[in-house]
DNA sequence: AATTTATTGTAACTTTGTATCACTTCGTCG
DNA sequence: CGACGAAGTGATACAAAGTTACAATAAATT
C-alpha cells in the first residue's frame, strides 16, 4: 500500500476532499476522486461518511443522496440547506429559527422530533443574476 | 392481460393502493403489492408515481426513498412530514407557517425557493404513549 | 383501414447502499 | 520480544433504488 495512506485515516481524507467542494458529492463520486489517495472500496467511503456524519462534521443531503461538510459543527439548530437546481451548489444556513417552529409544531401534534431534514431546492442568487440579460 | 387492468390506469391503481397505507411505500414495495393487479415492471410504477407526484396527489419522502398520498391536494403551503422511527407512520402537516419562514430566509439570502423538503424524524404520539410503562 | 399517440412491458443497466469475510496494522500487556 | 485483540481496510458479492432504450399493444383520429 502507498505510504501516503498510512498517516491519515480515510475519514480525514474524505473530510478534506469534501471541504474543498461547493457542491455535495455522492459516495461514489468521492470514491472516484480519492482512488489516487488509496481509497478503493465503496465500503470504506461509507464507513468514513458514517463516522463523519455521526460526529456532526458532515451532513447528508437526503434529496441528493450526497454529502457535504458541516459549515459550523458547533451549531445546535437544525440546519437548512439551499440547493441550487442550476449550478448544484449547496449552502447551509443556521440560526434560521426553524428549529423553534418545528418544536412548536410538535407541541401541538404530540410528535417528538429527533432529527429534521430541511432542504430547499431552487435557484441561488448567483444563478438568478446570471439569468438576467440586462 | 387481465381484463381488470383495462378499466383503470396504473396511476389510479398505485394511488388507490397508497391511499390505504399509513406508512410510505417504496416503489418496489408498490410493485410487489400490485403484481396481482397486473403491474409487473418497475418502470410502470415509476411512471405512475411521476404523474402522481407531478399532479400533486402523491408526495415523495426523500429521506425514505418512498411515497405517500397527499393529505390535501388543494393546499399550497409546503407540507411537513412527521416520520416515526418506531412504527414508520408518516403524517403530513399543512398550514404550519413554515413556508413563510422559508420565504423570509430566502429574502435574506437571495435564494429563490421552488420546492422545499421538510421531514421530521422522531417518535409519534402513539409510540411515545406505548413506551410509557405505567 | 391506416396513422398517430399514449400506455405498458421487457430487459439491460446505473447508482446507491449493505453484508460478509479475510487480512493487515497497531497498541498493549504479559 | 511476542501474543493478543481492536480497529481499519479491501474484495467480493449482493440488495435496493432508479433509469434508459426499444418493442408491443391499445386507443383515438382521420
Amino acid at each position: 500500500m502507498a505510504e501516503s495512506s498510512k498517516r491519515k485515516t480515510h475519514a480525514e481524507r474524505v473530510f478534506e476532499h469534501l471541504r474543498h467542494q461547493t457542491k455535495a458529492l455522492s459516495a461514489y463520486q468521492i470514491l472516484d476522486d480519492l482512488r489516487d489517495e488509496g481509497v478503493t472500496a465503496a465500503t470504506t467511503v461509507y464507513r468514513a461518511l458514517d463516522q463523519l456524519v455521526a460526529s456532526g462534521r458532515v451532513h447528508r443531503i437526503e434529496s441528493l443522496n450526497a454529502f457535504t461538510v458541516c459549515a459550523d459543527p458547533r451549531h445546535t439548530e437544525t440546519p437548512v440547506f439551499e440547493i441550487c437546481k442550476e449550478c448544484g451548489d449547496v449552502t447551509e444556513r443556521v440560526g434560521t429559527g426553524l428549529t423553534e417552529n418545528i418544536a412548536s409544531l410538535s407541541r401541538r401534534s404530540g410528535f417528538q422530533p429527533e432529527h429534521s431534514v430541511i432542504e430547499i431546492r431552487g435557484r441561488c442568487g448567483a444563478c438568478r443574476a446570471d439569468a438576467q440579460p440586462v
